[in-house]
RNA sequence: GGGCGAUUGGCUCAGUUGGUUAGAGCGCCACAUUCACAUUGUGGAGGUCAAAGGUUCGAAUCCUUUAUCGCCCACCA
């Protein structure tokens, strides 16, 4: 017999394991025209990102996946990588360099670039690592990078295309503008709050005469850079005012009431102000009245040389000051309370100012088409289902893509401009875009050449990821054999950002859907449902998590607490599931290892098939097979907690629980050990997917020559050993055996004690199961004897429970207390004649018998039956405890 | 303003197409420690499924309305 240690203690296996699967190239998977691939391309995590539990929980589904594909025999492969993350990492690199007191302009552009660089180089792949820790079976030879040489060249080539296509193009619009990062954002980075702000009324002197038009704003900063005042042309109140001139406060600057539509007579005083430099609508109606904007802001959101007196403040230290003096000069009519939603940066949260700049934009219409037909037609599915639908509103409603970025960590937009030409050509001459620099200006062969200075958007590389990490636009073997993938896991938040674009990216550039599933998990919060998140300071790390219970518990816990596609709500308590689950298998496979004698051949594995098999035997393994059988179905629908509680169920509450028990009294005999170590075996290959790393060391203790598990076969669904017979009779035997003990502990027997049963089984199907399973009841309810009975015999002092049709008696020394006794007796007649009841009534409703399923109705008959064999016994009972 | 999700025992949540005397984990109560496991075992208590109405032979499950909480989207001056 082995050593064995009694706990299961992760710290000494897991990084074993995990170099072993690398240096044997588990992970790595070829093209191979004779199989048929399984793909997952991971979302890249950010470079500056540090694992957190939505990662754990993203990377677990992912590598259950994989890892249950590839022992399935599917070619698997999950290729791995990371994000540029421009934004993110530029400022952190900042942030880095600030505390060296150096900024970034005092660097340049290209030693700036250089720094960021050598940070990723030292930090870029803690996450990597820290992936590794988790178990995730990446193809690590294939790890890309969206700043990589191959994926850059992807940029370019789909942003030449796109130009060419006419669907990019350059253009001053109100964008979002972060005042804080300094660039240009797109509409779903701009993440809008509701906050609790107020609504300023403003009077505006008509010019020379002695009355005003009142104004209602949230913004009272941007008024400096008014250029008309705007009422609904159905609005009779301002009739008299349409064309009329006013003057602009503080600026005393003349601006005309203009009538237009868009405004709505029902707020605030049906008069608006007109800022086509700092409100989308505002530049829209700016554009229809021929109005030129005004821009009073400067990019870091102080007040620029248009704003007058208020020009070098803060944007908020200009509204307060606006405000005091609009009060001083009573024009500053009323303040409301006022609840408005407000856009945020989503990198550093800065309040988002709407900006009017030149920026280049992708025409998204035409190209969403293909993606909408394919959620329409099924050909792309998303689980839950219920993502389908957002993503189709945001199709159907796509607006145009921001793309240039005003940082300087990302790919440079390839687009060069001809310095005198665009001197003299109002910016319409002279642009080359390119793959690279070229010699002279197409248009005037001036060599004056500079390329833009704006970098693309990192989701601009994203959306490319599913085929430019293949090697497109080079048509490869990888990329033919892999794509289009087969499953992309990720999260809600990213479905605009990442999801649909790729899946426009894919139509357009490869001429197929990317994935054809798309699982959307929950986001991960805390127990009071918060979001996890460093500010908030109530992150649990998935690495203590790994250091302390294991991360196959960190695995196995997140699994099965997280249902389909709901947030999950964590606390580190909840990691103790998966950490006690491990511990159990722990100790069950070194009870059946110790156990296991030296000449039993383990890899006879039709025995079974042939041999005479115990009752207990054929359960287990009917119980087995149908385990995998849900199993299979739970992991083909995503449903990933039903996985794990099934196998958490069969492992625990029926391998566990009763075969073992039941195994330990024949413990010497091959046939039990066999069963034994088959089921743990082939158990272990189940579990293997989610909790990797004990099933490997395991595996290594179990007598076989077979090198690791992860490339083991699945194990093959043998439905002839599902038996619901065989199920059922064992359920007999449970049910009996629960209800002595249960009279055990209610009479006080002392657990090492043994006791006597007499059984009447009530019918012969009751009967036949009962004579299979003697041996469990007496060892499991610790029995000196057991009789069955055709009829009760009944001694004087003894207690009595019903199951099913079964009547069971445990004969006591000395005393009973005849009145808990009859109490007992009494309620469960209670119990069961309402239950009888229930049933009867429904079978005299010639409704139900008529309507409902033959099957259904047989059902009910047969449970009335036994429901009335049980009172018939217990009614008896009672008589006899009451003479 | 629109959409989505949640509401089931003390806590956290399952419950797949309507047919179980509604399940689990944690917690709780009682008992148990030579004999795989106290990161354990055995037994037990505890809910009628947010509310109202409807469809149906039959509803936690489908429909309508309402309430509470949460999320997303929207050109809410």
């Amino acid at each position: 017999m082995r050593e064995i240690p009694s706990a299961y203690n992760s710290k000494t296996t897991e990084d074993k394991w995990y170099n072993l699967w690398e240096s044997k190239k588990f992970f790595r998977a070829e093209p191979d025209a004779k199989r048929k691939p399984y793909t997952i391309v991971i979302p890249p995590p950010n470079i500056t990102g540090i694992l957190h539990m939505g990662h754990a929980l993203n990377n677990t589904v992912q590598d259950i996946l994989i890892r249950w594909r590839r022992m399935q025999g599917w070619n698997a492969e999950w290729l791995p990588g990371t994000d540029h993350a421009g934004i993110a990492t530029q400022n952190v690199v900042e942030k880095m360099l600030a505390k060296e007191g150096i900024k970034r302009q005092d660097l340049g552009r290209e030693k700036f670039i250089e720094r960021v660089w050598k940070w990723r180089e030292q930090y870029g792949s803690t996450i990597i690592s820290q992936l590794k820790r988790l178990g995730c079976s990446c193809d690590w030879d294939r790890t890309r990078f969206t700043m990589d040489e191959g994926l850059s060249n992807a940029v370019v080539e789909v942003f030449i295309r796109l130009y060419e296509k006419g669907l990019i193009y350059r253009g001053n619009y109100i964008i979002n503008w972060c005042p804080r990062c300094q660039t240009a954002l797109s509409d779903e980075e701009a993440q809008h709050k509701d906050l609790n702000s107020f609504l300023y009324y403003v009077k505006y002197p008509v010019k020379g005469e002695n009355r005003h038009v009142t104004v209602a704003t949230t913004r009272p900063e941007t008024m400096l850079g008014d250029v008309a005042v705007a009422v609904n042309p159905k609005d009779a109140r301002y009739d008299n005012l349409i064309g009329e001139t006013l003057i602009l406060p503080l600026m005393n600057r003349e601006i005309k009431v203009i009538a237009d539509e868009i405004v709505d007579p029902g707020f605030g005083t049906g008069a608006v102000k007109v800022t086509p430099a700092h409100d989308p609508n505002d530049f829209e109606m700016g554009r229809r009245h021929n109005l030129e904007p005004v821009v009073v802001m400067n990019p870091d959101g102080t007040m620029g040389k248009n704003a007058g007196d208020y020009s070098g403040m803060d944007r908020f230290e200009a509204r307060e000051a606006i405000l005091e003096d609009l009060k001083e000069m009573k024009l500053l009519e009323k303040v409301e309370p006022h609840a408005h939603s407000v856009g945020h940066c989503y990198r550093c949260h800065t309040v988002i100012e709407p900006y009017l700049s030149l920026q280049w934009f992708v025409k998204m219409k035409p190209l969403a088409k293909a993606g909408i037909e394919a959620a329409n037609s099924g050909k792309i599915k998303f689980y839950p289902d219920r993502w389908t639908k957002v993503y189709l509103d945001w199709m159907e409603n796509i607006r145009d893509w921001c793309i240039s970025r005003q940082i300087w960590w990302g790919h440079r937009i390839p687009v060069y401009y001809c310095g005198k030409c665009q001197k003299t050509s109002e910016g319409k001459k002279g642009i080359s875009v390119s793959r690279v620099r070229p010699q002279k200006c197409p248009d005037c062969g001036g060599r004056d050449i500079v390329q833009d200075e704006d970098v693309l958007d990192t989701w601009f590389s994203s959306w490319l990821w599913p085929f430019s990490t293949f090697g497109w636009p080079e048509k490869t073997k990888d990329l033919a054999y892999f794509y289009p993938t087969s499953t992309l896991v990720t999260a809600q938040e990213i479905i605009f950002f990442w999801v649909a674009r790729m899946i426009i990216s894919g139509y357009e550039f490869m001429g197929d859907a990317p994935f054809k599933d798309i699982y959307i998990h929950g986001t991960v919060r805390d127990e009071a449902g918060a979001k996890m998140s460093k500010s908030l300071g109530n992150i649990i790390d998935p690495i203590e998590i790994i250091d302390e219970f294991g991360a196959d518990a960190l695995r196995f816990s997140m699994i099965s607490i997280t249902a389909a596609g709901q947030d999950v709500f964590l606390s580190k308590e909840k990691f103790q599931l998966g950490r006690n689950f491990a511990n159990k298998i722990w100790n069950a496979a070194r009870f059946v290892i110790t156990n296991l004698s030296e000449d039993v051949d383990t890899d006879l594995c039709v025995l079974y098939k042939t041999a005479d098999l115990t009752l207990a035997d054929r359960w287990i393994l009917s119980n087995f097979y149908s385990t995998l059988e849900g199993l299979d179905k739970a992991l083909e629908s995503y449903r990933f907690s039903e996985a794990a509680n099934l196998l958490y169920d069969f492992i625990w509450h029926k391998y566990c629980d009763w075969y073992l028990e039941i195994a330990k009294s024949r413990i010497k005999e091959k046939n039990t050990q066999i069963i034994l170590y088959k089921v743990l075996e082939k158990s272990l290959r189940l579990l293997h997917p989610i909790m990797p790393f004990i099933t490997e060391e395991i595996w290594n203790s179990l007598p076989h020559k077979r090198d690791s598990i992860m490339v083991q076969p699945w194990p093959h669904l043998q439905k002839d050993l599902i038996d619901k017979k065989t199920e059922g009779d064992m359920d007999l035997a449970i049910g009996i055996i629960t209800a002595i003990r249960n009279i055990r502990a209610e009479v006080n027997i002392q657990p090492h004690k043994f006791c006597n049963a007499i059984v009447t089984a009530g019918s012969g199907k009751s009967r036949g199961a009962m004579e299979k399973s003697l041996d469990y009841i007496k060892n499991l309810a610790k029995l000196e004897s057991l009789e069955v009975a055709e009829k009760l015999k009944r001694p004087k002092a003894s207690s009595i429970s019903v199951f099913g049709d079964c009547e069971i008696c445990v004969p006591l020394d000395g005393l009973v207390d005849i009145e808990a006794e009859k109490k007992k007796v009494m309620s469960k007649i209670g119990e069961l004649e309402k239950y009888a009841n229930s049933i009867e009534v429904k079978l005299r409703n010639r409704n139900f018998t008529a309507k409902a399923p033959k099957e259904v109705v047989g059902k009910e008959k047969e449970k009335l039956d036994e429901a009335k064999v049980s009172l018939d016994k217990l009614k008896g009972n009672l008589k006899r405890l009451e003479s």
